[in-house]
DNA sequence: TCCCGAAGTTCGATTTAAATG
DNA sequence: GCATTTAAATCGAACTTCGGG
């Protein structure tokens, strides 16, 4: 026999409709504003209304979401949140998706596969709707996007573009913004300009070596192989400070004096301030420094970093538009094809970089 | 009539009932080992989870919540992500959280009132079965509590006590830390030592000029009143480097000599640097600095910062284990106390500091 | 009584088909 | 037929009860 608890806390549809004196179906209709709600008199939308304010009535999501297969939610996965170059994308990101009523379930694979598998699962036995994920180190390759698809889940890459072009990107103009950043320097009549690039192996490194190539070849500046040195792939981008500092060791120790230095990226350029300070070389006065990202402790710097800026938090939100027209085609049964956006990088010219005297 | 949709995707308990050839009772008794599972013979049990592994079937966690009541998923608050504050706490909570199954919900309330409670209210909706805040920065008071306890769920604060004491919380031994920074420059031999305190609002600020103030007190050291500024009360933490700047600024202009400097944070610390480095004062040749909390950029810095290290991968954690224990407490009719958990700060001692000449 | 398995009810909301005046 | 309302089926899994050997 049917036997309710008489002092439960929890509100239902049911109730609605026995204080207001309609079925539940009613109560369901007014209350959703469905089709059916155009008969239904004003009256009685009034009272139902009523009863469901003054009974503080929430319609329970699980129930909700087990009829309509929606749930409001999209999984986004980071792969080091700790990392400073994360937060403006997941603050983009968050905003955005504040503005079309979903909520980020985070996910941190903490650059380990086995993590991020696990969480994929995890995220996708949520029947999230929508997926967006912050590539910015780690390889990606084919087995896990095999899960994404298998899931149909609309899904975005931020800071990568996949081989596979099945999957959806926002990344940066990591060639122009290096033009512009070596551009800057030359303006400032640098043409010994040394440079630390980055890990062979990730896609941005390319691109940014080929604005540099791009800007040599325009201007006729030379690049002397004397004064560049790559960075070791690795995975950790916290270390990425101490492998900027020992390349610039490296730099220093080969004698070929330069007057201005270009980093990968910011961190490391922050060990490329830390190596330049030790050997007592001042900047900007006797070396410039230009760095990749603008980071936030960037502008808190001293000197604060002239660097390459990326538009993490356009990024973040670009991505969310990109997921949320996908999940609304699927929810209506068209297919979109993958969108890819490019984002322009933007110079920030702060203190560490100077004119050559 | 049942219509049975011919090419769906999802695979459900019933179609591995049928391919089984059991019940779908029986094969929800065997996936979820539940207490009859001890009846069922091994041999049903591996058809069933053949069945189920081919099929690729996952449980629908909506239909599962509906009757259990449960989904795994706290809230997890902050004010501010970009606060460099937040992320390590974050990471901790993150990480705890996955140890225990459990996935985050991320809201930001980007120091607004309003999203606070837009944000709370959509949680509560959810249904999220703890909820973690990280009140670092902003005001809370007692209305939004209301809505947390007439909702019952487990809250953890961190960062921060509250009055009310109806709710767990975890915050840094202040005092202490505060302490252990001042005895680290007078073990130096400072003795002409500035302050920049924080914002008389804050209840860390008043913790911590406790500390201080015991310091002296068991030293005999003189806290002369005009080497002492306060940090304006604001909200945004971002700017606590300019108003670092500006106090340190305002010190330097009272011609009141002194050869070490404790700022509120490490924010603060890095105006200060700034206001010093214009100043032509070396750090930490002429003046000594120290910080408190030991963000991500501390450790960059040139020179590297000294500062009392906040636990926060360790608070997070804590908070988790916290929050699950009342969980798991309301899940089994139990009631719990608040618990109010206070850490130890360490200090963390770098290039920022030195003995005076 | 013990073992094994199935049928049926329930969670809370949506939606279709049907009933009422 | 029309306007208004509702009973009943449904989503997918869990749990209680029941029956046959």
């Amino acid at each position: 026999m049917r036997q309710r608890d008489p002092n439960k806390t929890t509100v239902t549809i049911r109730d609605v409709a026995k204080t207001s004196g309609f079925s539940a179906s009613t109560v369901s209709i007014v209350l959703n504003n469905a089709p059916l709600a155009r008969y239904i008199p004003p009256q009685t939308k009034a009272r139902i209304q009523k009863a469901a304010k003054t009974l503080g009535y929430h319609p329970n999501v699980f129930a909700k979401s087990l009829r309509s297969k929606r749930n409001h939610t999209v999984g986004v996965m980071v792969f080091d949140i700790t990392d400073p170059y994360c937060t403006p994308i997941l603050r983009g990101i968050e905003n955005a998706l504040y503005q079309a009523s979903y909520l980020p379930i985070l996910a941190d694979a903490h650059n380990e596969r086995g993590r991020f598998e696990r969480y994929l699962e995890m995220l996708l036995e949520r029947r999230i709707e929508g997926l967006i994920v912050l590539a910015n180190w780690l390889y990606l390759d084919i087995n896990l996007l095999a899960d994404i698809e298998r899931g149909k889940i609309p899904t975005v890459i931020i800071g990568r573009e996949l081989e596979s072009d099945a999957i959806s990107s926002v990344i940066v103009d990591d060639e122009a913004g290096a033009y512009s950043g070596l551009s800057h320097l030359y303006g400032l009549g640098h043409r010994k300009i040394a440079f630390v690039r980055g890990p062979k192996a990730l896609a941005s490194s390319k691109a940014r070596w080929r604005g540099i190539q791009r800007f040599a070849k325009d201007t006729g500046l030379e690049l002397d192989p004397r004064r560049i040195v790559d960075l070791p792939d690795q995975r950790n981008p916290n270390v990425g400070v101490d492998d900027g500092f020992r390349m610039t060791e490296e730099l220093l120790k080969r004698k070929r004096p330069f007057t201005a230095l270009m980093a990968y990226d910011d961190m490391t350029a922050f060990g490329t301030l830390r190596a330049l300070a030790k050997a007592g070389i001042k900047v900007p006065d006797h070396c410039s420094v230009v760095g990749f990202d603008d980071i936030n402790p960037s502008q808190l710097f001293v000197p604060a970093l002239t660097t390459v800026r990326q538009p993490m938090e356009a990024m973040g939100a670009a991505a969310v538009v990109i997921a949320n027209d996908a999940i609304t085609a699927t929810a209506e049964n068209r297919t979109v094809g993958a969108i890819h956006r490019k984002l322009a990088a933007e110079l920030v010219i702060r203190e560490s970089t100077r004119a050559v005297p």
